[in-house]
DNA sequence: CCCTTCTATGAATCGTGCT
DNA sequence: CAGCACGATTCATAGAAGG
């Protein structure tokens, strides 16, 4: 199956892919978490997940300024076009953020992937410490897969806590997850399989499926992004 | 303040308690997650959660055998009695795992109080593991405080993953945590302040406040484990 | 006392087969 | 057919046993 990168809205994209052609999703979709009121959270991601007073390293993203309830829509219905995509027993991978973390096990069982567990990623390095708090070190990974899941699947056992610290060299997303990282997490895919990431960013998944020895398709609607991508995966 | 165990249902004795005398709540309350079916779910604790038909350890412990909605609904009566206990701005935590995370959230805000963050408590590898699938090596601390939380209270940074084996010797309970893994968690208690822990099993919070310097009271219903926890405590 | 070898265990889960 | 009981499975680590 050859690889691809398409550019475009994921919601309009996926319902043109052939069904049951895929034998994991591993994404990393907007949060639309940052900041405590609606309000704030409607500003562009550059000056929500911005320190201090800092420029913008990154390229503002699309699709981070819902709220809650159509948050929640909206993820239903992109898991639910991926769920046709799949194969039966494929594994799902979404992350998310603490505050986001009921509503992405929400989502998931609503588009009717079964749920199977959290993985931890531990950044290892303290996020903005406070005195008198828990250091927000986290993220985390809601997995599940589209029905039952055979323990025959040809995938190893794979870690429950990535400890992976942030490196800027690695980063080439605001939200950018490290290769290192994702290099384990595709593992969760029957070997040689094709893996699917609808909100490709910088591509690292696609970057990690490739190395891992993997086929995949990206979709990322920033012209930005989809340059970096191409530019990171032709590389390789 | 005199340092207290108390025996009996933590519904029964909370409401004997005096309001706002508390500086946190602390506690691992039963999950009732174990068990696929509603059947399983009622079996008692040591068939429910022991592999194989070893003979079981730890004595049975109470109050494991509810359903999500009973559960949901027990968890937000007794944080509510807690919430009158406690001083505002005080530190919440509780223990859950990874399937009962988004209903002790829920509980933790129907309650009354604000959520901050998700504390992980990393058991390190070792845990049953299976193939194709992620480890199921965490289990998760839920926290937050009663009402505003100001940053000048005196406690420190606290960890946002902790990573901390089970050793045999220092787990009392089927379900104990380690004593070197509550005593970071106490710290988020303001200095010298009091601790609460309405479900105290086999009293490692206790233990790890008195550790630390602060004082506590503690409820329990298992007759075994009063006992268990009465004489750590005489032993400290 | 230190090192090596061995064994037991884990807040499970899956699939089968029986009721 | 739904629901439930039961056996098989996975491996890093702790802890015991032995040299």
């Amino acid at each position: 199956m050859k690889n691809q990168l398409l550019k475009g809205d994921a919601l309009t994209l996926l319902p043109t892919l052939e069904a049951c052609s895929f034998d994991a999703l591993i994404t990393d979709p907007p949060y639309a978490s940052g900041g405590l009121t609606a309000g704030a959270r409607q500003k562009p991601p550059s000056e929500k997940y911005v320190q201090g007073g800092k420029s913008a390293l990154h390229a503002d993203f699309a699709g981070d300024e819902r709220d809650q309830r159509s948050h929640l829509r909206w993820m239903v219905m992109w898991l639910s076009e991926c769920a046709r995509l799949l194969k039966e027993g494929a594994p799902v991978c979404l992350f998310t953020d603490w505050r986001q973390l009921p509503l992405t096990t929400d989502a998931l069982q609503c588009a009717g992937f079964t749920w199977r567990g959290i993985t931890v990623w531990d950044k290892t390095e303290g996020v903005r410490p406070q005195l008198g708090r828990f250091r927000n070190q986290a993220e985390y990974v809601v997995w599940g897969s589209k029905g039952s899941m055979p323990l025959q699947r040809r995938a190893p056992v794979l870690p429950g806590v990535i400890r992976e610290p942030v490196r800027k060299a690695d980063k080439l997303h605001m939200t950018g997850k490290p290769t290192a990282l994702m290099r384990q997490l595709v593992r969760i895919c029957e070997e040689g399989g094709r893996v699917l990431d609808p909100f490709a960013g910088s591509g690292t998944t696609l970057v990690a499926a490739q190395l891992e020895g993997y086929s995949w398709l990206g979709c990322e609607m920033t012209d930005h992004y989809v340059e970096v991508a191409g530019q990171r995966l032709a590389a390789l």
